[in-house]
DNA sequence: CTAAACCTTGACGTCAGTGTCAAGGTCAAG
DNA sequence: CTTGACCTTGACACTGACGTCAAGGTTTAG
């Protein structure tokens, strides 16, 4: 099929599969006039490389995968992708470990501001009572 | 002081001191010679500009917190900045969110290879069973 | 025949925060 | 005076996964 059909068929742009196969992720023929030809094979493999983009994979990282991530379908993965994942895995627990070291220093600033905003309600209610009632 | 002083006394590099000042997160005066002249307080705001980088604030959003989150060092935060940290807040911990969900999906793919190679094990197993002693 | 729809390669734009030249002015020490 | 350290502005380089435009060849439907 040409580009445009395993496109459609993918959801994916033109320009990203055309973008993939020049990282090495697809290999496509040519027909004679030189517009590419894809084998349907082609619809699993795009669709396993937008898996794996979604797993945080770069294309480059995904390059690096050999043949058996494809050859057996998307359950079946290879001890070398299967290091891989384990590496990504690591990668995304400590980037998730300083989102959190993030997130709970904002909430420190929140809640020392809360706590100092309340400071200043007390204080401006005990104004309010000596000149008040 | 010169940008080098101040580079040297907050760890910055001097281009980054001048890309913050760019930015309008740093004032700076000029001497004679057209040299920027900083004074003492900007080694705070630099400070201050690196705390917030790290809490994920791009320099753009920095840039719209008011004079307020200097005028009173680091603990005085006034409600404009107040809602831009809760909304930061919410994207980290979207972002968060997100990253616990591929890291699920990679715990799937790795609990399933695990799996697979466990059934491989034991088909090899009652082979060696069936042809062994 | 022609317009529309599809294909090709090449190359620049995007976002962000710098690093790193380039080309030059300034200043203190020897 | 000269060397060297420090300063200036301006502008390109980088990362990544494309979007988008350019300029052109091909094919198909009418």
């Amino acid at each position: 099929m040409k580009i445009g059909e395993l496109a459609a068929r993918t959801g994916v742009s033109p320009r990203a599969i055309r973008h993939y196969e020049k990282a090495g992720l697809l290999s496509a023929g040519r027909l004679l006039n030189g517009y590419r030809d894809f084998g349907d094979e082609a619809v699993a493999e795009v669709k396993h490389v937008v898996r794996m983009i979604r797993l945080g994979f770069s294309l480059e990282e995904i390059a690096t995968f050999p043949a058996c991530m494809f050859t057996g379908g998307a359950a079946v993965v290879c001890s070398v992708a299967l290091q891989a994942h384990r590496d990504k895995l690591e990668e995304i627990e400590t980037l998730i470990a300083e989102l959190e070291e993030r997130r709970d220093r904002l909430l420190a600033v929140l809640r020392a501001a809360a706590h100092q905003s309340a400071e200043s309600a007390r204080a401006a209610s005990r104004n309010q009572e000596a000149t008040g009632p």
